[in-house]
DNA sequence: TCTATTAGTTGACATCCTCGACTTCTTTCG
DNA sequence: CGAAAGAAGTCGAGGATGTCAACTAATAGA
C-alpha cells in the first residue's frame, strides 16, 4: 500500500496537531503543579474505575508504571484503590472528590483550548472534524 | 466564550487520536530500539539544524534536557554538534547520515499508520481532514 | 487437589524533565 | 575601549516516567 500525497499532508498536519496537543497539556499540567501523564490519569479515570490493568491499557504504558503513578496520586488526596469484591486480586484506582474537581477542571481547560483554536472554523466543519477524525473508530 | 457541543465531540476525538497516536509512536520507537522522545528528536531534525534553545522550543522541553538527549543520540551514532561560525556560543545538533536513515524509517513507518488507519475515508476526505486539522494554523 | 494463569507489587536501571547555578561568548552602552 | 548585561549551552540534584525480571497472592482449570 503506497502512500498517497494525501497522506503524507495528513501525516505533516498530524505531527502539527501532536506537538500543540503536547504544549497545551504541558502547559494545563504545570498550572495545577501536575504532570501530563497525571492529568491524564485522572481524565481516564473520569466516570470510569478500571483495574490497574485496564488502566495500563488506556494509559499506553506498563502496569508496572502505574503502580507507582497511583502512589504519587494517592499521596497527593486525587486517588484511592478500592478494592473489587468479586475478586481480591484487583484492585480498582479511583477518583477522590479532588481528584474528580481537579478532572473537572482538566477538561475543561482542554475544551477551551481546543475551542479557541479551531474558533475559525464553523461548527459544521468541526462537527466534520471530529467524525473524520474518530472514522475507524466507530 | 462557551464550549459547544461541536467543540465537545472534538475534544473527545482529539483525546482518542492521542492515544492513537502515543502508542503507534511507541512501537515505532520500541522496533528501532529508541525511545518516543528520541525518534521525535532525530524527525524534527530532518532537513533542519537548529540550534539547541530552538530544538528545546520545537520538542516543547528545556533546553537543559536537550543536553543530555543529544549526548545519548550521539552516543549512538545517530546525531552530531556542529559549530556555528558565526557564533561560537552557539553549536547545532544535526543527524548523522545513520541517524537521517533512522529519522527516514521512524517517518516511512508513521505514514504507513496514518495511511492504515484512514484507509477507510476517500482521498478527498483525507485532504480535507489534513485541511481542518491545520486550518489556524496557515 | 494441584497446576497454570492472572493481578498487582517491588527493585534495578535508564531516560526524561525541571530547577538553579555556572562558564563562555556576544552585545550594549557609558 | 571596557565594564555590565544578556544569551547559549552545560552541569548537578532531585523527582517522575518507563521497562524489565522476579516475586506474592488469589483465581481458574484439569
Amino acid at each position: 500500500m503506497e502512500p498517497t500525497p494525501e497522506d503524507m499532508s495528513l501525516t505533516s498536519a498530524l505531527m502539527t496537531l501532536q506537538r500543540w496537543m503536547h504544549g497545551t497539556r504541558s502547559v494545563i499540567a504545570r498550572e495545577l503543579g501536575l504532570t501530563v501523564q497525571q492529568i491524564e490519569l485522572l481524565c481516564v479515570l473520569h466516570n470510569h474505575k478500571p483495574s490497574f490493568g485496564e488502566l495500563a491499557g488506556l494509559l499506553g504504558c506498563d502496569k508496572t508504571n502505574v503502580t507507582g503513578m497511583v502512589d504519587r496520586l494517592t499521596r497527593l488526596g486525587l486517588v484511592t484503590r478500592e478494592a473489587d469484591p468479586r475478586d481480591r486480586r484487583i484492585s480498582r484506582p479511583s477518583l477522590t472528590d479532588e481528584g474528580g474537581a481537579v478532572g473537572e477542571r482538566v477538561r475543561e481547560a482542554f475544551v477551551r483550548a481546543v475551542a479557541e483554536r479551531w474558533s475559525g472554523v464553523s461548527p459544521r466543519d468541526r462537527a466534520r472534524l471530529a467524525r473524520l477524525i474518530d472514522t475507524d473508530r466507530v
